[in-house]
DNA sequence: CGGTGCGTTGACATTTCTCAACTGTTGTGG
DNA sequence: CCACAACAGTTGAGAAATGTCAACGCACCG
């Protein structure tokens, strides 16, 4: 499933925080990166693993979760094309706190720890874009708890909608779920079935129509009041 | 309020994340900071203000929280001593996205971001000081999140009670609770008048004998099944 | 073509919140 | 120094939200 890839270093330069190494430093960077080929479902790295090594995406999705003293899966983050992952686990030499599944067919690349840590010390320019790395992560994680802060399951299910990227279509504003709704609904603490019935309200009452992992936003207005907690019924 | 210090050195010196740093490094770092002294309820700065500065608490404690759209008080965080805030929003030139107060007494060292941000890429001892404060944020943050989709509140207060430091006395765990009553509540995402009804039950069943904010944990075995959500009652 | 699992819907149980009243403590101003 | 206001904490009763269990249709995959 590695592969050596001659143009990892141009793999590299398309991710937000290595844009800024020169072109030196991203070879080095490169000099102790694999690309990696995973298919859906494939497992990246299991929770407990001892981790020598970070990633970051190039295409497909994975899902980073746990499971819970109860059984049931949580999803810690989603990680998108462009983003890194596992920085921390691999910087402190630790063991990696959650499992990575492919959530489809993905490309990743692995950076070895163990080299990384070496250009880490070596090379100046190494360490901001792992600061800004990890400030996004710190950013995400913040919204994340923003939004388990939210006390009603209807407004966390109208914030996450919302700050979905949104299309303009036949006038209304159209975005598509990223993931299967089970997975959604993990991610959201709430069942599968309350998401399945705020939905159902929300196009009974005329703010969405749902096709598949697409909703029209027809009521934006209204859905943002429902987000801001001022209920919908 | 402001002051200069002589001794910042050795007060930096005390941070952990400043420990790894040579004499010299603390020097500089020392060089653009400032001693602090604040209040108790009084404020650090105030969310949406431009941050040019991070800090770091050296005794007492604040109190990081937004205020929500429904008007109530989210507490993102407490820090406490030894550890620094703001490092993000100070590094990306942001604005703080929280409002810093202080919960008692606090004694805080001040940064200055400009300062800092040259130091960062002269001195290269600087960047893994600033990964590792950033990794730690992580973790207690992805702590948070666990925490926050533990879904039962009983079980999110057990976990919380059985993190705490706790200290032997007759035989049985004593814990301190930290804060305000009202305050834990909110920072578990459920009401003051559920946290007391918990508590109350608790002793009911002989798991707990409350006095104040000192809980004295008289059946840890049980707390720690409620923590993992296997109920009691 | 049969199985497996997602999504939906219904009925019901349970948790948690809301509102309200009351107590005890703290802090402040007269 | 006291009286009073303000607020944290507790407890009760009822309401609302969400979870649980169960059944069913439907799509996708082998």
């Amino acid at each position: 499933v590695t592969q050596p890839a001659p143009d990892l270093t141009r793999s590299l330069a398309g991710l937000p925080h290595f844009r800024s190494l020169g072109e030196e430093s991203l070879g080095r960077v490169a000099a102790c990166s694999r690309l990696v080929q995973l298919k859906a479902r494939e497992v990246l790295f299991h929770e407990g693993d001892v981790c020598d090594a970070f990633y970051a995406v190039l295409s497909g999705a994975l899902r980073v979760a746990r499971v819970t003293v109860d059984g049931r899966e949580q999803v810690l983050h989603h990680v998108t094309p462009g983003r890194s992952f596992a920085e921390v686990a691999c910087l402190h030499l630790g063991r990696f706190p959650a499992t990575a599944t492919a959530e489809s067919a993905t490309q990743v690349v692995r950076v070895s720890g163990r080299g990384f840590r070496e250009l880490l010390v070596e090379d100046p320019a190494v360490a901001p874009a792992v600061i800004g790395s990890l400030s996004q992560w710190l950013h995400s994680l913040v919204d994340r708890i923003d939004l388990l802060q939210t006390d009603s399951a209807g407004a966390r299910l109208a914030r996450y909608v919302l700050q979905l990227p949104a299309k303009e279509q036949d006038g209304a504003l159209a975005v598509q779920l990223p993931v299967a709704k089970k997975t959604l609904a993990a991610e959201l603490s709430i069942t599968p079935e309350t998401l399945s019935r705020l939905l159902a309200r929300w196009r009974r009452l005329g703010l969405v129509e749902t096709e598949g992992a697409v909703l029209r936003l027809l009521d934006a207005r209204a859905l943002e009041a429902v987000a801001a907690d001022h209920e919908a019924g």
